[in-house]
DNA sequence: AAGCTATAGTATCGTTATGGAACCAACTCA
DNA sequence: TGAGTTGGTTCCATAACGATACTATAGCTT
């Protein structure tokens, strides 16, 4: 059996997508990271129609991936933050960058660039082993079934 | 002015999207990391309708981020292997990998679980700097408009 | 006070993308 | 000879999306 066989709901590739797998939430999520919080900059930023952001943001904030705060009476407007489970996210869009700057380069250079500010240089992340510290590479990883998929496939 | 504002074709995370960013490229690429091949490999593994997966896959090597390779004649038979631009997916589907653990965890444990073959560990990659090596925060980096964004700002 | 602008949405409608099911063609195996 | 496997394609109904128009509340302006 294959363990990818038993189904799209014990993996967490799939359960992830189904938060920001589609065309615009990283888009959406990526322009919070940016600076934005309002309805108009969401807009702007990324050049939707208004009906599809009203719908994208209001199932991140169901997803509790934003929430809604409050910043003006009269009439009531909400602004939308990002949670800790949003923030989170953060390594997400900063790979697609680093994948996007390599592999979909335009010309003229880089669209942004980003200074790591508690050492003061201009990087890109990596993807690292937290324990020797060396730089991920595919092929020096090994995925193996873990209790999730374990019990599925022993039952 | 806003950087965004500017248009979606000036961003590397919109651009990386124009590949990965819909509802199953994702998984076939996760699929494809996991050792699958074949067309029915991935069917099995993801379970869309072939004519979906057909349609990928057949974008996916447009977009050159798979490769098809023959592998039997009488009659024909391609496999799809994931190219180096293909390949430098990982990091993009190890953090979502992480983020699904951590905030979309179901019952009973990981699904999977992944072990750095060159140190021993059972790991979860990390996102650090390559000049200090600390694992990156968000509120450490400053994103700031790059060559191509400051060509298209200034005129 | 009437009219214009800003903000944050809804409603409607036609087009595109997707899912489900059936069909097809070449070969293998019993 | 006939069922099964592999890798698709065709057709149709439904879901998601884009464009455009409309609504509602408030401030600013003349």
């Amino acid at each position: 059996m294959r363990w990818a066989d038993i189904g799209e709901d014990v993996c967490s590739v799939s359960r992830a997508l189904s938060v920001v797998g589609d065309r615009w939430t990283l888009l959406i999520i990526r322009s919070a990271f940016l600076g934005a919080r309002r309805f108009s900059e969401f807009q702007k930023d990324i050049g939707l129609t208004r009906h599809r952001l009203s719908d994208r943001l209001n199932k991140l904030v169901e997803d509790q991936v934003f929430e809604k705060v409050q910043y003006q009476s009269n009439p009531v407007r909400y602004e939308y933050r990002l949670t800790d489970r949003g923030k989170e996210l953060y390594p997400v869009i900063m790979t697609l960058v680093k994948w996007g700057d390599k592999w979909m380069a335009g010309d003229g250079g880089k669209p942004m660039e980003y200074e790591h500010k508690s050492c003061g240089n201009n990087i890109m992340p990596v993807l690292t082993c937290p324990e020797c510290h060396e730089e991920i590479d595919p092929h020096d990883m090994k995925a193996m079934p873990g209790p999730a998929l374990q019990a599925l496939m022993n039952g």
